[in-house]
RNA sequence: GGAGAGCUGGCUGAGUGGUCGAAAGCGGCGGUCUUGAAAACCGUUGACCCGAAAGGGUCCGGGGGUUCGAAUCCCUCGCUCUCCGCCA
């Protein structure tokens, strides 16, 4: 959520920071709700000190025995026309509340125009495409040839969108988990952190899914609203709702392995082949909580930590600036981790890593109190894949394949599998 | 699933219809004292909204109700704890 202050004072520069994201910022009816709201809650506050003074003075004339009957007739009436206009009140504040709740961050100035991802822009390249003196397969082929990857028994179990790892292919998908983890928590100091898979729309209005994006998600059909989580960030992100947090505790940087359960509305035929693309996936995901003034060095510093996994596993991959129109709703600014897969001949997104500012917090009420003005302010949360474990594997075996149909394991997976440095049939 | 007890500020905890945003203690911050620290003592210390300010308003788990007036009474939902049942 944008700055209510902001909107109220700048609301035509807020209008024209959104156009770099191609978003059309509805002046007219944010001007007449505020309008609406503004008289609204000036005559209900006005009513309220009214009310509040004659009843203490009916307090005070019953202590002194005096007749309160007819004070008491007179603040009567008084309440039924404070009682409507704080009902007014209420809808319009409710509807000014929608309304803020949809408008997307103000993207950072640096963030390069553009409509779509072909105006994101290529900040670097790491590593090369290997050179491979036979035909290369996608993950698809490598994984079913191997007998370790099966689509169509997943779709007979739930349906498409789904699969089934089995021995070695299992296996390293769960040593990636742990070597993920292991780097992260020893390496770059962030705490292990196990969260709820199931959230309250609470948890997704503070970081940003809802209300805007509910068709993304998938909801549980039982008597309680939950959802289920479509990333990790949404649990992470709001165990500091509503929390004020010593400013010596900060940076708090956190780690989670979690699986995310997406929908995919209106993403079909997109992506249908294979486990790009899926209803459930893993993923390790990067949180920090940090003060304002350090978060775009934060945001460097979780990009870097995120790349890290892939060199280790020596992937190739670029990172690019998402343009604006391409950043995602609470985010200000993106940098993409894009993995090189041979089986595409494409560069293709691993992992997103942001800083969302207070858009987050603000909706949250996540903050830090200043060490200065000793007053509660905004904390800045950023987040990021670290990676995402599916397409992880997805890259490992593309890039990994041999003529013979085998899988070469990178050495930092191997201490993991008990030195295993090939996957074969 | 059944029965009961609770939910108050950063924390502990008092408050059961009137000047209560709320005692007290702890913690925090500032000061006195001290070579320094501790202790002691003094002062100070909730969040949010409107407003340039003065000031005003809201908030005692959420929502609704009763009342001139609600932290306090009623209803409802959520959560926590205890006992019973079931269960990985």
């Amino acid at each position: 959520m944008l700055d209510p202050k902001l909107l109220r004072t700048k609301l035509s520069e807020v209008k024209e920071r959104l156009q770099k994201r191609h978003f059309d910022l509805d002046m007219g009816q944010y001007e007449s709700l505020e309008k609406q709201r503004k008289a609204l809650q000036i005559r209900a506050q006005e009513l309220q000190q009214k009310r509040n003074s004659e009843s203490k003075e009916i307090g005070q004339a019953k202590q002194r025995g005096e007749d309160i009957e007819p004070l008491k007739s007179k603040v009567a009436a008084l309440a039924d026309e404070l009682k409507q206009a704080e009902a007014s009140l209420g809808q319009v504040q409710e509807a000014l509340l929608a309304f803020e709740l949809t408008i997307p961050n103000l993207p950072h100035d640096s963030v390069p125009d553009g409509k779509d991802e072909t105006g994101n822009l290529e900040l670097r390249v790491w590593g090369e495409a290997k050179h491979y003196d036979f035909e290369v397969k996608d993950h698809v082929d490598i994984g079913e040839q191997l007998g370790l990857l099966d689509f169509e028994r997943a779709s007979k179990l739930t349906g498409s969108r789904f699969s089934v790892l089995r021995g070695d292919l299992a296996r390293l998908h769960r040593a990636l988990i742990q070597f993920m983890l292991d780097v992260h928590t020893a390496e770059h100091g962030y705490q292990e952190i196990y969260v709820p898979y199931l959230v309250n729309s609470e948890s997704l209005r503070g970081t940003g899914q809802l209300p805007k994006f509910a068709e993304d998600l998938f909801a549980l059909a039982g008597e309680k609203e939950f959802f289920l989580i479509p990333t990790a960030e949404v649990p992470v992100t709001n165990l500091h709702r509503d929390e004020i947090i010593d400013a010596n505790a900060l940076p708090l940087k956190y780690v989670a392995h979690t699986p995310c359960f997406r929908s995919e509305a209106g993403s079909y035929g997109q992506d249908t082949r294979g486990m790009i693309r899926q209803h459930q996936f893993e993923k390790v995901e990067l949180v920090q909580f940090v003060r304002p003034d350090e978060s775009y060095q934060a945001l460097e510093q979780l990009t870097y930590h995120a790349e890290e996994i892939l060199r280790r596993l020596e992937l190739p991959y670029r990172v690019v600036s998402l343009c604006g129109g391409d950043i995602g709703f609470s985010a200000a600014k993106t940098f993409d981790l894009e993995v090189w897969l041979p089986g595409q001949q494409k560069y293709r997104e691993i992992s997103s890593c942001s800083n969302f500012e207070a858009f987050q917090s603000r909706r949250m009420l996540a903050r830090y109190r200043d060490l200065d003005s000793n007053k509660p302010e905004l904390l800045h949360t950023l987040n990021g894949s670290g990676l995402a474990v599916g397409r992880t594997l997805v890259a490992l075996l593309e890039n990994g394949q041999q003529q013979d149909g085998s899988v070469t394991i990178p050495s930092a997976l191997r201490p993991y599998l008990n030195g295993q440095e090939l996957l074969t049939p």
